[in-house]
RNA sequence: GCCACAGUAGCUCAGGGGUAGAGCACCCGAUUCGUAAUCGGGCGGUCGUGAGUUCAAUUCUCACCUGUGGCUCCA
């Protein structure tokens, strides 16, 4: 008999073997009719697989988010069952859930277009409406062998089974797969979904192998998550970084210079230079020094630091200079390191903390690139912090002001993750072990919450990555603070400690935006280009209504030019219609229109970017004060 | 790099074996307006690049370049 415990403490005996269906049965009739699949011991099952161990025995329903991966890959099954049925001739690869839906995998001679994709989606719903059972079944690899002897691609997996694994299939109607479960009852169960679009995939991810035709779906239990999905879809198509940049005139990139290499314009360097000029401020108040490394750098560093073994293949080529071997950096740890030790340190200079913007140089390859997201050339907001053991704590404390004070000033929540050692990583288990818990010891002093990604670290360092959350709920890759246990070994970097004996420094990397044109596309799309204030290109449009006003229309952009406010003046002979439109399109924060009305007063009637008609009359003083006020505390609104 | 798709005016796009069209933008003129497109006129493209097929190519074919969606990789 095995013993089942439930989350309310209670415990149900069952013989081995049993089904979860009757368990869930023995609990409640109304249980067995919501449940889609139980738990036991962290592993989802369906109600059909039997039990073969006992332990901790939960139903999962609908209300648990385990349910929806099993939706989900139920789901794949309806996409491949309906795939087969219009294609026979496609070879089936794998169908998993993913974070926000799921694919299936085909081999097929002609590639999927958009128009199949429609077909599909129709015969999936014939599919549901048929109501399939999943029918598990367990079988021998010789059996499982003769099923599949049509699709290579499943008999290549099964070859990897231990002869102590269990092979199981499952089949719902007309279609079979070799599959582990768990599944949904039957296909009923599936009733919102939508195909998105197809790509090529690499059979098992693996470059070296055949492309295949992913299909890529979601799908939800409720209809209103599945139309707010779509909708966050529709969203971030509409804040496409690429589309507004053209628009609002930010950036843009030539052929002639070469891809994914950003020319910045008037507009968006703007932007980028606030940012830095804000964040420069920053980090010289929380104890940085600013340094300055240079772009093209001999081999022989990147020979020390292990580039050249462990990352050509992201450097650009090596330029010949007078039988000297010279490339771009990739990074520029290296640079920040021969500073270091431009000098004997005592550990009296401790901790120091170099940081620049560098521009480092990195061959992606072209089907890798994306708008601003992902370049060949960026700048980061670099540093490098060289400390004892002992400050790291303190160290970590700092980073975590440092980057909370920040995001905030974006307008991002964040949450971070502790990534701790991979397989193949430099240094003792207990090195790192102890490095993880200082990290850990930090974060949970200061009452900061976070995950563990487990075996996520670099191979020379844990390392602490913060995740932004942008306005439509979006996850980004934020700032990062790696322990390095590598590249002062390689320097042999060293200090002089209180004893008088050289020491081998800790080093941190830290990154706060990552890389201006990643964090600049992101904001674009976080604020759907309406920047606030401090960050506008334009941050006031003076708009007279007519020809008679200008001259007090000119006087109120020179009282806010003074201030350095970015002011225009908009005196064009167009409507004020017109005019006002082509504001709102340039997603400009305020238009200052004035007539004769507030000419006799010294005022003005400010639009507010998107409170359309409800403006408020205001003197040019309060809006002097206002702006200002805006502008000091790097407001988020308008 | 790989698979699929795309490239026509500054932008968004229509067209199609006989060397091109719209709207917006831009320029000129009229209009002087109270909160999201005033009217009229004009300028603008060797149809991504190169080669091939053809009497004839922007249109068909191939290669390359660039972009898009993914894979792989990543700030």
């Amino acid at each position: 008999m095995l013993t089942l415990r439930l989350p309310d403490g209670a415990t149900r005996e069952a013989p081995e073997g049993a089904l979860p269906r009757d368990v869930v049965a023995s609990i409640g009739p109304r249980l067995l009719r919501d449940a889609i699949a139980v738990e036991l011991d962290g592993e989802v099952l369906d109600l059909d697989t039997p039990l073969r161990k006992g332990g901790a025995f939960r139903v999962i329903t609908e209300k648990d988010p385990e349910s929806l991966a099993v939706l989900r890959h139920s789901g794949a099954h309806i996409l491949a069952t309906a795939v087969r049925r219009l294609r026979p001739d496609a070879k089936i690869g794998f169908g998993p859930a993913i974070e926000d839906g799921f694919y299936y995998d085909f081999e097929v001679k002609e590639p999927f277009t958009p128009e199949d994709l429609e077909k599909f989606e129709s015969e999936m719903k014939k599919v549901i409406s048929e109501k399939f059972p999943f029918v598990r079944e367990e079988v021998s690899q010789a059996e499982a062998r003769k099923r599949f002897a049509d699709d290579p691609l499943k008999l290549e997996r099964l070859g990897e089974f231990s002869d102590d694994e269990i092979i199981s299939t499952y089949t719902d109607g007309p279609f079979i797969d070799l599959c582990r479960g768990p599944h949904v009852p039957d296909t009923s169960y599936l009733k919102n979904f939508k195909l998105l679009h197809t790509a090529g995939a690499y059979w098992r991810g693996d470059e070296h192998r055949q492309m295949l035709q992913r299909i890529y779906a979601t799908a939800f239990w409720k209809k209103e998550d599945l139309e707010a999905h779509l909708h966050q879809l529709e969203e971030g198509k509409r804040r496409d970084h690429r589309v507004l940049a053209q628009q609002l005139d930010l950036y843009s990139t030539d052929a002639r210079v070469g891809p994914g290499l950003i020319l910045w314009h008037p507009k968006g360097a703007i932007i980028r230079n606030e940012i830095e000029e804000y964040e420069k401020a920053l980090i010289l108040r929380h104890g940085y020094d600013l340094v300055f490394t240079p772009h093209i750098v001999s081999e022989k560093l990147f020979q020390i630091s292990g580039h050249l073994e462990n990352f050509k293949e992201n450097m650009f080529g090596a330029m010949d200079v007078e039988g000297a071997s010279y490339r771009p950096k990739p990074m520029n740890c290296p640079g920040h390191i021969v500073i270091y030790q431009s000098h004997q340190r005592s550990y009296r200079d401790l901790p120091i903390r170099y940081a620049e913007f560098g521009a480092v140089y990195r061959y992606e390859r072209s089907g890798t690139l994306h708008g601003m997201m992902r370049v060949r050339g960026f700048t980061q907001d670099d540093a490098h912090i060289f400390c004892t053991l002992e400050q790291v704590p303190a160290e970590i404390d700092r980073l975590l002001d440092l980057c909370d004070e920040m995001l905030k000033t974006f307008g991002y929540p964040y949450t971070i993750e502790l990534a701790t050692r991979p397989d193949k990583a430099l240094g003792t288990p207990e090195v790192w072990q102890n490095a993880e818990k200082t990290l850990a010891d930090a974060l949970n002093k200061r009452g900061q919450s976070f995950t563990y990604d487990e075996g996520g670290g670099t191979f020379y360092g844990p390392k602490l990555d913060f995740k932004l959350i942008d306005a439509i709920g979006r996850k980004w890759q934020g700032p990062t603070v790696q322990l390095d246990f590598n590249l002062p070994e390689r320097f042999g970097l060293e200090y002089t400690g209180p004893d008088n004996t050289p020491h081998r420094p800790i080093m941190l990397h830290r990154v706060l935006v990552g890389s201006m044109e990643r964090f600049v596309g992101g904001l674009i799309e976080h604020f759907a280009g309406a920047f606030p204030l401090w960050l506008a290109p334009e941050q006031v449009r003076v708009i007279p209504i007519a020809d008679e006003v200008k001259g007090f229309a000119q006087s109120v952009v020179e009282r806010l030019k003074t201030r350095g406010v970015r002011v225009h003046l908009d005196d064009r002979s167009e409507t004020l219609n017109y005019r006002i439109r082509e504001g709102e399109m340039m997603k400009i924060p305020y238009m200052a229109v004035v007539g004769k009305r507030e000419a006799e007063s010294d005022s003005i009637a400010l639009r507010v970017r998107g409170a359309g008609k409800k403006q408020e009359v205001m003197t040019v003083t309060d809006f002097l004060a206002r702006i200002e006020d805006e502008l000091a505390t790097r407001a988020l609104k308008p």
